[in-house]
DNA sequence: ATTATATGTCGTATGTTTGCGTCATAAAAC
DNA sequence: GTTTTATGACGCAAACATACGACATATAAT
């Protein structure tokens, strides 16, 4: 299976934001770092009810699709967000989304 | 597993909304059918490198969450996208990334 | 040096998604 | 009425995702 490579790049590169976004988990750590705008390291175990090891995962592969970014300080690890990057995803997903916000085809 | 409940209901709509656009082939119906304004049918399968059987799995998927909707007509279904239901959903997404839209933490 | 702390990696169990072939249904064409 | 056509439903196999406990590493505190 997997037969995403038949699709266009852009098609792919928007399916896998989306996928990086469509875990309730990975939103609420974006949405930490987001609110508490100075970075935060891994003790988001706190604010979200999994374990420490289930959160370090969502944590990497937000790291590896470049929406965060983590830098070491001590035994810490501060975490932040990669803004530029997810900026730059957005616009995708925005412009993919214009041609739809101008139609106007379901009566329901 | 599964352990979805635990977050808010907000970041549940989300995360499914953005399961939904997960699947480069989900992408392309939504592309296609915002292309082709008239609502086409399931021939869709034509420009999915796909089988009928798997495109017809994910129009499923995307009725199921509210993206498009099919009318029988006759021996054919005419699908079209759910504008209504797109644009509240893409004003949830929005607002989620205003905060970060509006945050400047990372150097890199 | 030893201990405590913060974090990541590995292996594993279970659940979900993807993709497809085959069968079922139901309208339309003949 | 039989055949053709467009769909959907069912069931299966392979791949992926989610969740976690146990172990490894490495810095900091004692």
């Amino acid at each position: 299976m997997i037969k995403t490579e038949a699709f266009s790049d852009d098609l792919q590169e928007l399916a896998k934001f989306a996928k990086a976004l469509s875990h309730p988990a990975r939103l609420a750590i974006l949405k930490y770092l987001a609110e508490t705008k100075t970075c935060i390291s891994g003790d988001i175990t706190d604010f979200i009810p999994l374990s420490r090891t289930t959160v370090s995962q969502h944590l990497k592969e937000l790291k590896e699709f470049g929406l965060i970014h983590g830098e070491i300080d001590g035994l810490k690890v501060n975490y932040c967000l990669c803004n530029n990057n997810i900026l730059k995803h957005l616009d995708v997903f925005e412009s993919f989304f214009k041609t739809i916000r101008a139609t106007e085809t379901c009566y329901k």
